[in-house]
DNA sequence: CTCCTTGCAAAGCCTTTGCACGCTG
DNA sequence: CAGCGTGCAAAGGCTTTGCAAGGAG
């Protein structure tokens, strides 16, 4: 909640207009409190008010994305799911067959994250990082997945 | 290419028939030796015959991937992109400003894909890994991103 | 007053699906 | 010969876009 007066100021800072519907979007974002898709977003603001367009979500966002104020991440399939820079970054485990996703501190990643920048100039950018595998659910329960034609 | 008959075999072991159209979609994509999307195993195909529909060609990777005989992956937006799992693991660095795409050995990863199997008995799929950033180009080209509305 | 933003609806992209025919095993 | 696999075309999900009206600065 705390993100949504920085989040709105920086755009403002930036030259884009303060819209009562920008205000909604971000605030629905940042109370959100983690990884929401666009539809989300917009719906979470319907249950008040049908003041915003699902299309002026998806710009708003996109917006939010190109000035790097908010990620948007497609963590397995389907739709794109965003949040604020300001949510921190994490690991997302996301399992193939159940789709359950676990979020993990990145905390053993960052070695990593240094080496790719030390041989390769790569910055990564934890908040967009998702592993795709099998959660282990999954894998006791399935280990003959495919059962034929 | 040597992957080829291996794909057409594993198929025809659990059941499969093998039609011309199989075979000519697992060639395409064991020779295409990396990540393709369905569209280019489609195109590669029509260069010599247009004997194979798009529709097929999505039938087939998905049966191949759900038989786990090919990864299929989404780097970054839109278009999945497939590979054989002979094709040996390794993480996908995708620039999320120019979209260029660099592949890294794994062995880095290593470490981190033992921790998650150990803390969360997780089975991560190297093949699935990508991480999205900026890569070395991009970083000193845009150290100002964003020009505003 | 200027022109950035919005709403609406239509289109776009990638992928999936229903159905009847054809081919594999 | 039985039934899986294919082609065709249409639909589907998510997202983007063109245009005119409206509101922010």
């Amino acid at each position: 909640m705390t993100h949504c007066p920085t989040l709105i100021h920086q755009l403002r800072q930036r030259g884009y207009r303060i819209t009562p519907q920008r205000e909604m979007i971000v605030q629905a974002l940042a109370s959100a409190g983690g990884h929401v898709t666009a539809e989300k977003v917009f719906e979470s603001i319907q249950d008040r008010t049908s003041a915003v367009n699902i299309a002026t979500v998806y710009r708003t966002l996109d917006t939010l994305v190109t000035e790097g104020l908010v990620s948007r991440t497609h963590l397995s399939e389907g739709q794109a799911v965003y949040a604020t820079h300001l949510h921190g970054p994490h690991i997302h485990l996301v399992c193939r067959q159940c789709g359950s996703l676990v979020s993990v501190m990145p905390d053993q990643v960052t070695p990593l994250v240094e080496k790719l920048r030390a041989d390769h100039g790569f910055s990564a950018e934890l908040q967009h990082l998702s592993i795709s595998g099998l959660c282990s659910a999954c894998q006791s329960g399935s280990l003959k997945t495919s059962q034929g034609p």
